[in-house]
RNA sequence: GGGCCGCUAGCUCAGCUGGCAGAGCAACGCCCUUUUAAGGCGUGGGUCACUGGUUCGAACCCAGUGCGGCUCACCA
């Protein structure tokens, strides 16, 4: 972050970044965590929590901390249900109630369901900028490094009962441990635990199986504990100062307030910094991806359409707190637009301490929407609806467009094609019919024409050829008007005509301009052999 | 029932560690000799949901009311 004489930051990474170091005193680094379940793919609301996690470790980082960055991977988590858009249900459905870690990949050739659905993620999070720490709970808990967490919520079974007791509707029986056992014979939950010898012997029976033993907490890899013990005891493990949880968690009652009286309570340390992050969702993929069931949007949909950049700024640009969605519609556009101001704001840094208030805002947004440090030159600036047009004229070929465009500066060339390939995209797979076309070739058959018709095209043709040289769009607009003036056809007859030869449509791109961008040999091939 | 969030222009929203109420779209007008899906300039448009409080000053802070949404009280 540049700091010449710029206002104090506003936006919420940095507030939270200040309220860590206020609450958790001036530490030799802090800990950011995220988590969250692998038990299907992951969404892209489930990629809010590790943004908003990244946006404020970055917060921390630029006001000079040292920030350990962990992402919990909970692949010890049950097998609650089958996600509907999965392959294999049936062969699915007989893993439930295991451990996520132990239900095969469906998808590929992973060691694991779990481990394929956290690969499709990682490989994915450095391309927006995002490189935490993983680790991966069911590794933790089979070797045992939990053992003292474990046995710390075991000797206090009656306080977890009671913090549990004071949000729940029916309380806990007085036979409850706070510990859940996946049978070491069928690795399922389906567990009762019937005793505890007050060190590390736990004794379970396996409801389906009918396995009875005493396990060792130091050795086994059966224990883990619930999720609302969990969390506290993960917190203590790491010494986590700051973790958002989503609105599910924040609830008074909701498992973030417990895990607080645990923390405290139990494993002796505060809860650490936290806030609230709402869900989000899709706008505009009608009928697109999903068939029969729950569509399923996750980054790498997003990613197809918006470049690393926006979708980091469509984060970092709106506070945590609130819903918003991500649209594959017509608000594509308008996002992009919205970046791009925000860009240009950045390289055109104000001089009165008024409008600098304003600009640093802006600013500070684009500095934490970028991937990796700032671009040393302005990207092109480009709209994204001229961009789409453009690549509709050349076919997608990004090369014939930046040759066209001419003015494209090499440190460009990158961040240009990107944004071309998410317009490309856009424009296949989300565009409405309306917007799209194709250039006609010059090897199509000419379309079907009245005599007239025919006549202002090839009269078209031949004017382009005699002015469009000499002329610049103004000018030659004039000689567009007198084709239809001598031939005395209405213009609303006129246009479309020509938009149909050129691209099969009645409508188009306002015509000057497009006849300019297409180009006079182009033209007349199309034209003139009318 | 508890908690959280929202209510600002016709629409979508920004503005919220208090300081002249904003943007985009829509509308309207003008220009590009003329509509359309990329243009330019301009105009109109507001009880900032309501009531009260704090303050020199409130869209913003506090207390409450109404309407809408989400969430918890199983599991994670």
């Amino acid at each position: 972050m540049s700091n010449e004489n710029r206002p104090k930051s506003s936006h919420w990474a940095d507030i939270n970044a200040e309220k860590i170091i206020r609450e958790k005193g001036k530490k030799e680094h802090y800990t950011c965590a995220s988590g969250i379940t692998p038990s299907g793919t992951v969404h892209i609301g489930n990629f809010r929590e590790i943004i908003s996690v990244d946006l404020v470790v970055r917060a921390l980082r630029d006001k000079g901390e040292n920030v350990r960055f962990i992402y919990s991977w909970d692949d010890y988590d049950v097998f609650r249900k089958v996600p509907k858009n999965m392959p294999k249900q049936e062969l699915l459905e007989t893993f439930l109630r295991k451990p996520i870690t132990l239900v095969p990949d469906v998808l590929g050739t992973e060691e694991s369901y779990a481990r394929a659905n956290e690969k499709n993620l990682e490989e994915l999070l450095p391309v927006v900028g995002v490189k935490p720490e993983y680790i991966y709970q069911a590794s933790k808990y089979r070797n045992s490094e939990y053992a003292e967490g474990i046995k710390k919520a075991l000797e206090n079974r009656d306080v977890i009962r009671r913090q549990l007791n004071e949000s729940r509707t029916t309380d806990l029986p007085d036979d409850w441990y706070p510990v859940s056992v996946f049978c070491a014979k069928c690795d399922r939950d389906t567990t009762k635990v019937t005793g505890w010898d007050g060190h590390y012997g736990v004794e379970y029976e396996c409801e389906s199986c009918g396995n009875k033993e005493t396990v060792d907490l130091k050795t086994t890899a059966a224990v883990k504990l619930p999720w609302r013990i969990d969390w506290p005891m993960r917190w203590a493990y790491e010494d986590v100062d700051f973790e958002p949880a989503g609105k599910d968690h924040h609830s008074e009652g909701g498992s973030f307030d417990t895990a607080r009286k645990t923390s405290l309570e139990v494993y002796g340390q505060e809860a650490p910094v936290t806030f609230q992050y709402d869900f989000i969702s899709i706008k505009g993929r009608g009928g697109k991806i999903s068939s029969s069931t729950g569509e399923v949007v996750s980054l790498i949909d997003v990613l197809e359409v918006y470049t690393p950049e926006v979708t980091r700024y469509m984060f970092a640009g709106t506070r945590p707190n609130t819903e918003f969605s991500i649209s594959f519609d017509l608000d594509v556009l308008k996002i992009y637009e919205d970046y791009d101001k925000c860009e240009r704001t950045y390289f055109e840094k104000p001089e009165s301490p008024k409008a600098l208030k304003k600009w640093e805002k802006q600013a500070r947004i684009y500095e934490l929407s970028q991937v990796d440090g700032i671009p040393e030159v302005m990207p092109y600036q480009i709209q994204i609806r001229l961009l789409s047009t453009l690549l509709q004229i050349f076919s997608g070929d990004v090369d014939r467009v930046i040759e066209y465009l001419g003015d494209v500066k090499p440190q460009q060339v990158d961040k240009l094609k990107a944004k071309a390939q998410c317009a490309w995209n856009w424009v296949k797979n989300f565009a409405p019919e309306d917007f799209k076309f194709s250039l006609r070739e010059d090897t199509d058959d000419k379309i079907e024409v009245g005599e007239v018709e025919g006549k202002a095209l090839k009269l078209l043709s031949d004017k382009i050829e005699a002015y469009m040289d000499s002329c610049d769009e103004k000018e030659f607009s004039t000689h567009l008007y007198d084709v239809a003036r001598e031939l005395e056809i209405e213009t609303s007859d006129f246009f479309p005509v020509v938009y149909k030869a050129l691209i099969s449509k009645e409508k188009g791109p306002r015509l000057i301009s497009f006849l300019y961008i297409i180009g006079k040999e182009k033209l007349v091939s199309l034209l003139g052999k009318y």
